[in-house]
DNA sequence: CAGTATATGGTACGACTGTTTCAACAATGG
DNA sequence: CCATTGTTGAAACAGTCGTACCATATACTG
């Protein structure tokens, strides 16, 4: 009895609403732009999520996993020398094409830093993200426990992200690579 | 003739003010809450600086300034092997007292990320940071005009500052450091 | 003293925010 | 048809935001 509950639609909304994130950032987001984006009004983001912080939460999540699945389709898996795999990641995530998930990532990286209580759960919001990298480093590691290797290469594409993120040098940065790949050599 | 005016009065607003920014974040910075912390009101802000931004802008060079000084004051300037630079440089930038300023540099970079048109002087606004140490390490370049090996070690530095205000893990990343300066022997 | 400049408090405006309330509409089951 | 349940629009609420206006207080010059 009574009209059945329709989740594609709330489902659909969550797609469009993390489309329009990654586009605008997470900074200014306000309800009635974005529902008028969406061809939406903030009444149903509310009906449809119940507030606006589940809202960004649900966002960030699909991001999430919308990166990690690309990521997935993406990367050749455990093929490869550790250099192939290296730059194969960084030519990855610093196309143009990951530059919206890469500013999403150092905005709620920095939100968290200010503001840790909109973050209850920060390391998966935030870590999680270069996670799924990092693991592909594990074997590099000189013993089983070594975790320094992988968190050196992880720093290095980090870095590298926000030196070219800021300048927008593709060239220097990429030759910083090749300089970094040459060094892990030895 | 007339009242003389109070330079003093704006300046030791701005020193405080940075230091509620310093303390506070950049992101939901307001001019009520902030004049209550500085014990003024928001009249006499916008009385002494204009408007908001401009306010905004004084405090990020204010901090950058104060950040120069203390960097300048604790830097061996140009004694000691690259090593011993870079690893003076990492002790003294993620010493807990940096806090702040690291939180402010990754809050403006993101923000520059996603609102590029409030930040003109987004190079000065947030290279310049790392600028002052990019260029202790000029002299690690193998020739004059080689920008890439500075390059490296501020990725790394920047890098490891990430996963350090991320995860908290100290002895993982100062461990990288210490296996970044190994590589760097060669 | 008057005159003139800066300094400052109080208040309100208009635009925004997330959220709520109330009413109406749509689609299904009995 | 009717009752029920999910869906949706319009409007309003209470709050905050940056900022502007107006009056007044203060301190100096002549």
């Amino acid at each position: 009895m009574g009209r059945p509950p329709d989740p594609a639609r709330r489902e659909a909304t969550l797609a469009r609403a993390t489309d329009y994130v990654l586009a605008h950032g997470l900074a200014g987001l306000s309800l009635r732009p974005l529902a008028a984006a969406l061809g939406t009004s903030p009444r149903m983001l509310l009906y449809d999520f119940g507030s606006k912080q589940e809202l960004v939460s649900s966002v960030l999540a699909e991001a999430r996993r919308r990166g990690a699945t690309r990521l997935a389709e993406n990367l050749p898996s455990e093929a490869g020398s550790p250099e192939e795999r290296l730059r194969g990641i960084w030519a990855w995530i610093s196309a143009p094409e990951r530059a919206p998930y890469v500013r999403l990532i150092f905005e709620v990286h920095a939100d968290g830093l200010a503001h840790p209580e909109n973050y209850p759960d920060r390391a998966e919001a935030i870590t999680n993200w270069f996670d799924t990298l990092g693991a592909t480093f594990r074997d590099i590691a000189t013993t089983p426990d070594d975790t320094v290797t992988p968190t050196l290469v992880m720093a290095v594409i980090r870095g590298l992200l926000f030196d070219l993120t800021t300048t927008g040098d593709r060239h220097r940065t990429d030759r910083a690579l090749d300089r970094f790949c040459e060094l892990l050599r030895y």
